[in-house]
DNA sequence: TTCAATTGCGGGAACGTTCCCGCAAAAAAA
DNA sequence: TTTTTTTGCGGGAACGTTCCCGCAATTGAA
């Protein structure tokens, strides 16, 4: 319980350069109708007492609310995982909707295009300071990405990301070196000539890169580390669910010691545990509720995970920092890839993950 | 850019009981000096408006200054490890330094127990409103810890606990389920009759808690999965470096497929490199600089992380949603339980660990 | 009964900004 | 030259709190 100490406030500032707050703070922020005389006293004077305004004295004062606005997909009991970022975007939104943020939040549904047009029209006509989005369809990510620039309003990828796009950042997987990791642990359980599954829960992978990439990365782990078994690549649509059971045991035999599910395993795992799982180490993604399951009573070995809530957390924060606070950003974020085993599952389950 | 529009205030609140703003500044935080009648009324206005007092302005214009003190080992080349949750502490601490939030660090030797007791005294006697503190020697914390209760300053145990404290928190690791990841990794690796060495890199195992509860860990999982080979212990001083060398190569054999060190790798890795891996796996703790080198280089398989950055950050934080913004906090807080390798440990570097 | 102490409350400055308004001096236009 | 516009700057209210000071009314002590 001491009194503050420094007091190197824009007040300071005025006196020392002998002029009025007003005059600073115009500098400061460019309003204009400075003289080049005194606009560099000032400046220099900044710099020599390392002056950092007090955010917390500008919010207050400033009259200014920052809107932000959010478009993901909507999650639901088949395909939770986006409940995971929607919850980090929350915890976000608390920290500073003190600061004169709100965040409104759009969602679309994966299986209908439509929706995620109508609901990024929605957005622009709403006018946000700055909007964090899911590119999950590539043309009309583009096509809102442009419209953004074009209205100058900053925007962030979450979760999968496009290829030469002004984005101002990317927060997300990368897929390819889960798969690559992937390849790795079960790598440790194969024996010489064991053979590995890879099961693609989609018919068309090319509107799946994410699914592509996570093969792509096992592949080229064996590859690299002469595996001389074999690798199979199932792919199932996701509507081939009741025939699910005959299609998985028809590729299981006695060399198959490892099932790599490039999405959800869930489902798979049910119909494994009503098969008998012998030998087979199961590797799948992402720690949804329905996973965890299987993770539980041992069907499931290892969980990959790329921290969706924080996912969420951070491309808000990143958002706030860049136009509140002015901070510079990074373009690249990649999550950390996690592996989530039955013992270490509790650790990453109501904390920011 | 649009006007801010709730205005839930205090004001409000005095404008609605019809009362000054003092009064109702004087019901909030029981500052005494109110009758029984206009403190219930004031209360029950504010339970309708869900008011939630502006941060930001408390902050502001709140005179008083918060204190905090931090007393962690100091890093040095050969233990690199506390930088990692001295970086966290630091992070958190531009976070909350505009609300008037100063932190003081202080550094103990591991080595000294006297320099732990010197710098704990220096804390008490510069009297801060909160501490976080690792409690490496058990003694002496403990007499630390009463202290701080008597003197009424609330503190926080990192990376390491003391049973039966009244620490107002915990932010570290599980050291058990550590090992017993490691022995699931492990176990992968493992053929029916192989055997493993658990390496400590300590004489007296009772000063060091943490490796004994790793190799606990990792012998449980293998006896509650039945695994039939031998597992050797291997209790090395820290000052036997020389004959390191030697001494592991006295205990492998061809059926030794694994090794695990209960502490920071790379000096056993710098071994290894020498004799020759072979088929071992060897699993370690600790992403630190040293230990990096041999995990690019395909020595070390695997080390087990449980963000040291994360648990300084969060520690502070703590104590900030304690003592400036009232908040309830979680006592116990174990951080993820990571596993690093060649193809991920990228993605672990420079972000928040 | 008188005086002191206590209780209950209001007024208002202060925190470090933002930003509107006003005004003299200089520059430009007439 | 006079009038208008622009430039350069200062004053000061406001943001939502904290907290000091002052003061009347009530209570208690003598």
């Amino acid at each position: 319980m001491i009194e503050k100490s420094e007091k190197t406030g824009i007040t300071e500032i005025a006196r020392l350069a002998k002029v009025s707050k007003a005059t600073v703070d115009r500098v400061l922020y460019n309003r204009g109708r400075v003289s080049e005389d005194t606009r560099e006293k000032i400046l220099n004077i900044c710099k020599d007492l390392n002056y950092q305004p007090n955010i917390l004295a500008q919010r207050l004062a400033s009259d200014k609310v920052y809107k932000f606005a959010v478009l993901i997909p909507k999650y639901s009991r088949d395909n939770p995982y986006w409940k995971y970022p929607l919850k980090g975007i929350e915890n976000a939104e608390e920290e500073i909707e003190n600061y004169g943020v709100t965040i409104k939040k759009y969602f679309y549904d994966l299986k209908d295009i439509h929706s995620f047009r109508k609901e990024s029209l929605q957005i622009l006509t709403s006018k946000p300071d700055g909007i964090v989005f899911a590119p999950e369809f590539k043309r009309e990510s583009k096509e809102f990405s442009k419209k953004c620039a074009h209205n100058k309003i900053p925007y962030i990828y979450i979760d999968s990301t496009l290829p030469k796009q002004h984005n101002l950042s990317y927060f997300g997987q990368n897929t390819y070196q889960g798969g690559y990791l992937a390849g790795k642990l079960m790598s440790l359980h194969l024996k010489r000539y064991s053979e590995v599954i890879i099961l693609n829960f989609a018919n068309e992978l090319e509107n799946y890169p994410h699914f592509m990439d996570r093969e792509k990365g096992m592949r080229d782990y064996f590859a690299h580390n002469n595996f001389h078994g074999k690798i199979t690549t199932l792919n199932i649509s996701p509507d081939q669910e009741i025939e699910l059971k005959e299609l998985i045991k028809g590729k299981i035999h006695h060399r198959t010691r490892g099932l790599f599910i490039t999405s959800s395993a869930h489902k798979v795992a049910r119909q494994i545990q009503k098969i008998g799982k012998g030998r087979l180490l199961i590797q799948g993604y992402d720690l949804t509720t329905p996973n965890l399951k299987y993770l539980e009573n041992g069907i499931i070995d290892f969980l990959i995970c790329q921290k969706p809530v924080t996912q969420g957390y951070l491309a808000i924060n990143a958002l706030f920092d860049h136009l509140v606070q002015k901070k510079e950003i990074q373009k690249e974020n990649f999550m950390p890839i996690e592996i989530i085993t039955k013992e270490n599952y509790q650790y990453y389950l109501d904390s920011n993950n």
